[in-house]
DNA sequence: TGCCATGTTAAACT
DNA sequence: GAGTTTAACATGGC
């Protein structure tokens, strides 16, 4: 579920359903004031990084799916204890599991900068590329799980982008030369279209070149599995193929 | 079977 | 108070 792509496609799973509908009755487990959303009406569903957004006229619900979130449409398939937000409309009902849900009052586009979404039309590179000017010394591990910066890049997006760029997960921003820099860049947005595309098709894991791989497909040598950076996430890469510049 | 993970927050530490 | 580490969430794949 987790990474942004996962959630666009949930967003367009669940927008043509509820958009427009009225929210009819609240419930489930969700620390949240649920008589505020009793009888108000989907203004639209939008996504923003691994952030899943029900507009609401005066607020929004905020789902995050963390690492094991799920929903379903209609049915509830998992026990109530997981039960975090059932919304129900004249004709549908939606269920959360697992997931992480907030109510932002107010105007989402005071809230969200759309151009920090890798998979947003109004995403800005040019943007991108002075935040990372602003972090010298972070590594490029842990910046392109920056949700500030790449918004909607998880683990496996990081892993496979650096692996197409041929850039070592434990190299410094500085130290990056600006064209491996533009495409750092680049891919990040272009690989979560491309595992947007993947994982509608099922089809995702197999397109995988590094994420959990045993040998590079480039040079055949063993990958390694290390956990770098101030994130500790799992880096797996080819040392020979991936450059470290210094 | 048991371990680990596509993630984030907040509490508990140093 | 800052920075770092750990726990919590609770499921599913290998």
């Amino acid at each position: 579920m987790p990474e942004g792509p996962s959630i666009v496609i949930i967003k367009e799973i669940i927008s043509p359903q509820i958009t427009g509908k009225k929210i009819l009755n609240v419930s489930g487990n969700a620390k949240i004031d649920m008589a505020q959303l009793f009888n108000k009406k989907v203004d639209r569903v939008e996504s923003w990084g691994k952030h899943l957004l029900i507009i609401l006229s005066d607020c929004t619900i905020r789902i995050h799916f963390l690492m094991f979130g799920s929903y379903s449409i209609d049915e509830q398939t998992k026990p109530d204890k997981s039960l975090r937000l059932k919304l129900e409309f004249s004709k549908k009902r939606i269920y959360f599991y697992t997931c992480s849900v907030k109510i932002l009052p107010g105007d989402i586009d005071s809230i969200y900068d759309w151009q920090a979404d890798v998979l947003s039309e109004k995403w800005n590179a040019a943007k991108a590329r002075k935040k990372l000017k602003q972090r010298p010394d972070d590594l490029v591990c842990d910046i392109l799980l920056d949700q500030e910066v790449f918004a909607g890049v998880g683990n496996i997006i990081k892993n496979e982008v650096l692996y197409r760029i041929k850039l070592h997960p434990e190299t410094r921003i500085s130290s990056i030369p600006p064209r491996i820099l533009s495409s750092l860049i680049n891919e990040a947005r272009n690989y979560s279209f491309d595992f947007l595309k993947w994982k509608k098709e099922f089809t995702l894991k197999k397109h995988w070149l590094v994420h959990t791989k045993k040998f590079c497909s480039s040079c055949g040598r063993p990958l390694l599995k290390k956990y770098f950076g101030k994130t500790k996430r799992r880096s797996f890469f080819c040392d020979n193929c991936q450059i470290k510049y210094k």
